[in-house]
DNA sequence: GTCTATAGAATGATAGAC
DNA sequence: GTCTATCATTCTATAGAC
C-alpha cells in the first residue's frame, strides 16, 4: 500500500503512468530506508546510503521527499498504519477464546509486532532521533490508530483510563524487554498469556 | 563520588594533588556531558559542546577520556552505580509496610529514577547511540547491579525467573510510558501501587 | 528526473608548539 | 595539560546543467 494515496481523503483520480512511477520509486526509497535503519538504528539513517541502495544519487531523493524529516514522517505514519492493520487482524482471529486467553494472544502479537522491526519500534515509540518529532499530520495518524486500539481493548473490559494506561505499560514493557534483552528469541513473548490473565483478573476484581 | 576511584579494587594509595585535580576535572566533564545529553538526547552529545561547557577546548578532553566511546562507557557505568545506590536506599525505607505496598513504593521510586534523567535512561536501557555498546567492563557493572536488584526483589517473593522477567517488564513499561507520554508528570507513577498489588497477588496465587 | 559539483556545517580525532 | 591548527570524514541540502 502506497503511503501518500492512503493519506488522500478526496476520491483519487486515476493516476497517470508518470504518477505511478513516482509512487513506486517513493515506495522503493521507503523500503530501502527501513532496511538500512534496521542495521544502523533509526538515528543512524543516512540519505546517501538510502540513495545508494535504491540506485540513485542523494540529491535525487529530494524529488520524492522534501527533507530527511519528511522521510522520517512517512516512516512514522507507515508504522502506525501497519499497526492499525495488525490490530484489525488480531481482533478478527480470537473468536472462540476466553477473553483472558484472547487478550494473551493480542499481547503476544503486539510483542511480535514490535520485535519484527527495531527501526519501526524506535521511530514509533522511542525518541531516538535527536531533534526530530513527527509533524502534526503524522502525529494525527498515530492518535487515530491508538484510538482504534483502545476500542479493540474495550472488548476485554479495558475501558477505564487508568486500566488502559496500565495495559499499555504492561504491553510496551514486555515488548521493550524482549527487544532489548532477547531480540531474536521469545523470552517475554512466552509471558504474554500470564500477563494477560494477571491484567484481566485484576481489572475484573477491581470492578467488583 | 568519583567514578574511577569506585572502579579501583586494590586499596588506593593516597592520591597526589595532581591526581585529585585530574579526577575533579574528569568529574566536571562527566557532569557537563550529563547536562548536555539531557537537552539533546544521549545520541546528540557533542564533545565540542562538552568542552565548551567545562571551559576547555575539545582536544583537551582526550587527556581525561580516550575517546567519545570511553565517555559513554563512564556514563553508562555511573548510571548503574547510581541505580545500585538507589536500590539500597529503597529497600532500607520500607520497614513497616505490607509487602505489596512496599513493592508499590519500590516501583514508584523506580519510575522516578528513570524519569529523573532521560539521558541516563537512554544510555542504560535503550540502544539510542548508533554504533555504540558498553565495553565488557561497563557491562559487567550493569550485570552486578541487576543482580543486586534481583536480590532485593526476593524479599517480595519474586524469585522465579519468569516472575522476575514479568516484574522487569511491568516496571520498565511503566517507566517507558511515563517518560514518553508524560515526561514531567506522574500519570504512570500513580499506577505503581495498583501494578504492585496486581503483580504480587498474581505471583502469590500461582504459588498456591 | 537525474545528475555533478559544491555549499555549509558539524563531527571525532591527531600533531605538535608551548 | 592545554592550546591552535588541521585532518579526514560525514552529513543535509541546494544550484544548475542536461
Amino acid at each position: 500500500m502506497i503511503f501518500s494515496t492512503v493519506l488522500d481523503i478526496e476520491p483519487t483520480p486515476a493516476p497517470t503512468p508518470r504518477q505511478r512511477r513516482h509512487e513506486q520509486t517513493r515506495a522503493e526509497i521507503l523500503d530501502a530506508a527501513w532496511r538500512l535503519a534496521e542495521e544502523t538504528g533509526i538515528a543512524g539513517l543516512s540519505l546517501r546510503e538510502v540513495a545508494r541502495v535504491v540506485g540513485l544519487k542523494a540529491p535525487s531523493l529530494y524529488t520524492y521527499f522534501d527533507s530527511k524529516d519528511a522521510l522520517f514522517d512517512a516512516m512514522f505514519a507507515e508504522g502506525y498504519l501497519q499497526l492499525g492493520a495488525a490490530v484489525t487482524e488480531w481482533t478478527a482471529t480470537e473468536a472462540d477464546l476466553e477473553p483472558a486467553d484472547a487478550l494473551g494472544t493480542v499481547i503476544g502479537s503486539w510483542i511480535r509486532f514490535c520485535q519484527h522491526s527495531l527501526a519501526r519500534y524506535q521511530i514509533m515509540f522511542t525518541r531516538a532521533i535527536p531533534g526530530w518529532e513527527p509533524s502534526a499530520e503524522a502525529y494525527a495518524i498515530s492518535v487515530r490508530e491508538y484510538q482504534r486500539m483502545a476500542e479493540a481493548l474495550a472488548a476485554f473490559g479495558i475501558t477505564d483510563p487508568g486500566d488502559l494506561d496500565l495495559y499499555t505499560a504492561v504491553a510496551s514493557g514486555l515488548a521493550a524487554q524482549q527487544i532489548a534483552n532477547d531480540p531474536t528469541g521469545d523470552r517475554w513473548v512466552r509471558l504474554a498469556p500470564t500477563a494477560a490473565h494477571m491484567l484481566f483478573d485484576d481489572i475484573e476484581r477491581r470492578k467488583r
